[in-house]
RNA sequence: GCAGAAGUGGUGGAAUUGGUAGACACGCUGGACUUAAAAUCCAGUGGACAGUAAUGUCCGUGCGGGUUCAAGUCCCGCCUUCUGUACCA
């Protein structure tokens, strides 16, 4: 018999989906084990070769856990929402819904023939609302819940509302908005209820807030920091401008330190703990007060990391965006001033990155007064000073601060010196370790610990300043102007959002005719006609019926795309419950995922979301950890060998890699379907393929073969080197493509895919089928097994299991080749080798190891047969060979 | 600029703890089978030099130093590539 991928493929694939072979069983005596890939998008172009990497690596693991007895949970589902099937809307008119429905077809088909022991019975997706109706409801806890700095921890609201009742502001300790006011109980308990409401709203998790947000005209939404790349939007890469929106913001801030601290307790790679770190960018420093010269009652408050360096402030520069700024500005300078101002409104956000070198500013003529000396210091405008960090001011220390350094230098600043021995002649000195103050009074002679410590003291003692500690971290624009998200479960009363109660989710997503905001205006969802709410029949209603005592106007923006995915690893554990969002004995059994397998791209964005979101649940006892994964694995990029042909510069003339030296030519990609594995084009083909070159003259090898030459880059349709997996699965089988995947190198690293690569892992199965048969007849012996074949097949057990607990899967690989290379040798047909063998290859190579293992007598399915155990006392060896070494050799 | 990762044959990579560098594959070369090709199988394949040959000698893990009986691996200094991030006060 034959080894045929497709009839054995297609027939294990049924079988396992017939008997539901990969189900987790809520079995909650058995040990636990939860892997899980990052959700993914279905897009409309399907899946290439580098996508299921992550996926081998994960279902790998998944079914050696199964063989160690693991009750294993294995789900995938969908992150459905999201622009590009709202864009083909917009351009098509298909509701996205369909499309969306048609890529998850192709995705699942794609998916289902590499053969992944994916538990599908669990499948979730966002856009569904038996799911979305659990992230409305997530959100309405967040919006009934604050932040209590005291516990550091979040509570729900009415413990505040207690508070509040009964003394007032006074001892709440609170993350709220920036300009919340004082008040007694008395106050409280008189103000009416919709003040009283106003003022929780700025208390709670999620909020309604005026933003500055980042607005892209042309997708007609806002944007989160992290969808923005160098200035322009991540998708698309359109402009993006600052807006003042209302809109809904999660209160993440309040999570900055347990977010950081967090990242201690998991077992994450160190650079995209370092990239969270990074972005959520703690700072410890002290906020000091300046007043203004001559404008009684007006400060400005700087945040500044070096408050031990005071002494050395020459100058202050706010941002040219600060509302300070045209209240100070003297009568001389306004239209310098002026000028400045808008001049640096025009640039856009890309300008100002892309240009960092050149300075530039504006002298307000306005003075400061230094918090200290009393002195008046120049206070200037400039765009180096960002109005969304911090206070949008700075102290400036030029000669403590290169930036401030080379502001001073170029509009003549004095830069005095406070550093006792330093060189500031060049540049400026931010050496902390080195640094003794001089020039400071009370700092003299002290270092860098010691001066910060002195001079917080005497900031807080002389109530001109204090200690602080500062994060980057903004809290999160939760609103999109978008249609195909989820919907809020919310709607307005006099301007005040009130939310739809639990029992009546989920809101679902209305019906309109055009995907596209209003001509007004308004978000997309202002296009539907039946959108407000019957707050006597709790039910959405039509807009005609609006009278504002009975029917309420619905909120009209949508979550964005994260919303769905931050809390749907908990959600697989119990999918399809609808009273809860899982139930409590699914949770404290499944717990957290622990093995999470997914790309880097998502370091700051879904994986930081989905932290909060996480540590929020736990604080409010929803579930029982607070960190969502314990392990995480960013596998490597799978890249393209684009191929090219050279054509001689301005002639019809094809040049083959070997006739190109010292000529003037200019590559042009190929498509690499046309080349085979010694680099040789299909002529034919590539005329065919590009018919502009039907008549050039193509200069062959001297051999008449035409070579390509080969450059690795990124997988894309436009460099035409895309390779489809099912191509791979038709041709060489999932088997092949799951062993290839793993065999081109460690998963974490980046490499480039060569599809004349698959033929070794191709023949290392054939070969493998071979051991089992001769000729047409299965010639399986029942006889004892030598030594030299229970050594092989002992060190690969060895070998095999160290390499999946290390998640070192390339090397196993070659593993299994050099068991079966020298079992050949051996000429072993023992049933006593062969199946532990088929065992161990059964997590990278699950159809031949099922259907071998049902030729020799097998009913049952093998992925739940018991990992073979290793022995040591058949790797003894009885003679051996000790090398003997002189100086080393 | 900052942070992280990586530099090993023609190519992907292996060497998990400092102990025979290049496993396993691809490609290439030669051979068998075939009218021929594909497929399959067998042998060889880091470089240089010497030898008819078996074989031997030397050089070799980005570059320059160092530690050690012994370094791809450890230490110091540089170079290159990739990835992320950036006027963050």
């Amino acid at each position: 018999m034959q080894y045929n991928h497709r009839e054995i493929e297609k027939k294990w694939q049924k079988y396992w989906a017939d008997h539901h072979t990969f189900r987790a069983k809520d079995d909650f005596d058995k040990p636990k084990y939860y892997v899980l890939d990052m959700f993914p998008y279905p897009s409309g172009a399907g899946l290439h070769v580098g996508h299921p990497l992550g996926y081998i690596a994960s279902d790998i693991y998944a079914r050696y856990k199964r063989h160690k007895g693991f009750n294993v949970l294995h789900p995938q589902g969908y992150d459905s929402f999201g622009l590009p099937a709202e864009q083909y809307a917009i351009q098509t008119g298909q509701h996205p819904a369909k499309t969306t429905e048609a890529n998850i077809k192709t995705y699942r088909r794609q998916l289902d023939q590499i053969g992944f022991s994916f538990d599908w019975s669990r499948e979730v997706r966002t856009s569904n609302p038996e799911y979305y109706k659990w992230t409305q409801w997530i959100f309405i806890q967040l919006f009934n819940s604050w932040y209590n700095k005291d516990m550091d921890k979040a509570e729900a609201i009415d413990t505040l509302i207690q508070k509040f009742e009964t003394n007032g502001t006074q001892g709440v300790n609170a993350a709220c908005d920036d300009e919340v006011i004082d008040f007694s109980a008395d106050d409280w308990n008189s103000f009416s209820a919709e003040k009283q409401q106003e003022i929780l709203l700025q208390y709670r998790l999620t909020f309604l807030s005026d933003t500055e947000v980042n607005w892209c005209p042309a997708l007609g939404t806002v944007l989160a920091n992290d969808e923005i790349v160098n200035g322009v939007s991540e998708r698309g890469g359109h402009p993006v401008v600052r807006k003042k929106m209302t809109q809904w913001s999660m209160r993440i801030s309040a999570y900055a330190q347990r977010l950081l601290d967090g990242l201690n307790t998991i077992d994450w790679p160190q650079p995209l703990k370092d990239s969270q770190t990074n972005w959520i960018g703690r700072s410890q420093g002290a906020m000091v007060s300046f007043q203004v010269d001559g404008h009684e009652g007006e400060k400005i408050d700087v945040f500044t990391t070096r408050p031990d360096t005071i002494f050395g402030v020459s100058f202050m520069t706010l941002a040219p965006e600060h509302e300070l700024v045209p209240k100070i500005t003297t009568a001389n300078q306004k239209a310098t001033v002026e000028a400045y101002v808008e001049a640096t409104a025009k640039r856009s956000e890309r300008d100002r990155m892309a240009d960092v070198k050149t300075i530039s500013g504006a002298f307000t003529g306005a003075y400061a007064i230094h918090p200290f000396t009393g002195d008046k210091v120049e206070i200037w405008i400039g765009d180096y000073v960002l109005a969304s960090y911090g206070t949008g001011a700075v102290m400036a220390v030029p000669c403590g601060d290169q930036r401030d350094y080379d502001f001073a230098n170029h509009f003549g600043i004095a830069i005095p010196n406070i550093f006792e021995g330093a060189d500031i002649s060049e540049e400026a000195f931010a050496d902390k370790e080195k640094t003794i103050i001089t020039n400071s009074d009370f700092l003299n002679g002290l270092s860098y610990k010691k001066a910060m410590k002195r001079v917080i003291y005497e900031l807080e003692e002389r109530g001109i300043g204090y200690g602080k500690i500062n994060y980057r971290l903004r809290d999160a624009v939760f609103s999109r102007q978008r249609y195909w998200g989820e919907p809020f479960p919310v709607y307005y009363k006099n301007g005040l959002p009130q939310m739809i109660n639990a029992v009546h989710l989920p809101i679902e997503l209305p019906e309109v005719e055009k995907y596209l905001p209003t001509e007004d205006g308004r978000p997309p969802l202002g296009n539907a006609d039946v959108w407000a709410w019957n707050v006597e029949t709790n039910k959405v209603v039509s807009n005609n019926l609006i009278d504002h005592k009975t029917v309420f106007p619905l909120e009209l923006n949508t979550m964005p795309g994260w919303a769905g995915s931050s809390q749907y690893f908990n959600r697989y554990m119990d999918p399809r419950n609808s009273e809860e969002i899982f139930g409590k004995d699914k949770i404290d059994y499944w717990k957290q995922v622990d093995l999470y397998i997914g790309g880097s791209e998502h370091a700051t964005g879904h994986l930081l979301y989905a932290r909060f979101w996480q540590k929020f649940m736990f604080d409010r006892g929803f579930v029982p950890v607070d960190e969502f994964a314990k392990k995480l694995i960013n596998q490597g990029m799978i890249l393209g060998t684009s191929a090219f042909v050279c054509r001689l510069e301005g002639e019809n003339t094809i040049l083959s890699a070997g006739k190109i030296e010292g000529q003037k030519v200019q590559p042009i990609h190929a498509d690499v379907s046309l080349v085979n594995a010694s680099d040789e084009l299909d002529i034919e083909g590539f005329k065919q393929w590009r018919p502009e070159f039907e008549n050039a003259e193509f200069i062959t090898e001297d051999d008449g073969t035409f070579k390509v030459s080969r450059e690795v880059e990124k997988m894309s349709k436009s460099k035409y080197n895309v390779v489809n997996p099912d191509d791979i699965c038709d041709e060489y089988g999932a088997d092949a493509l799951r062993l290839f995947e793993m065999f081109l190198g460690p998963l974490e690293q980046s490499k480039p895919w060569k599809t004349s690569g698959i033929s070794g892992v191709y023949s290392f199965l054939k070969k493998l089928w071979k051991l089992f048969y001769s000729g047409d007849e299965l010639a399986i012996s029942d006889g004892e097994p030598t030594k030299d074949e229970l050594k092989t097949l002992h060190k690969t057990i060895k070998k095999v299991e160290e390499d999946i607990e290390n998640f070192s899967f390339n090397t196993s690989v070659s593993t299994f080749m050099i068991a079966v290379n020298e079992l050949t040798a051996q000429k072993c047909n023992k049933r006593e080798i062969l199946e532990p063998l088929l065992v161990l290859i059964s997590p990278y190579a699950p159809h031949i190891a099922e259907e071998l293992w049902s030729t020799l007598g097998h009913n049952e399915s093998i992925s739940t047969v018991a990992f073979p155990v290793f022995e040591q006392k058949h790797l003894v060896e009885s003679t051996k060979n000790y090398p003997i070494s002189f100086n080393g050799k």
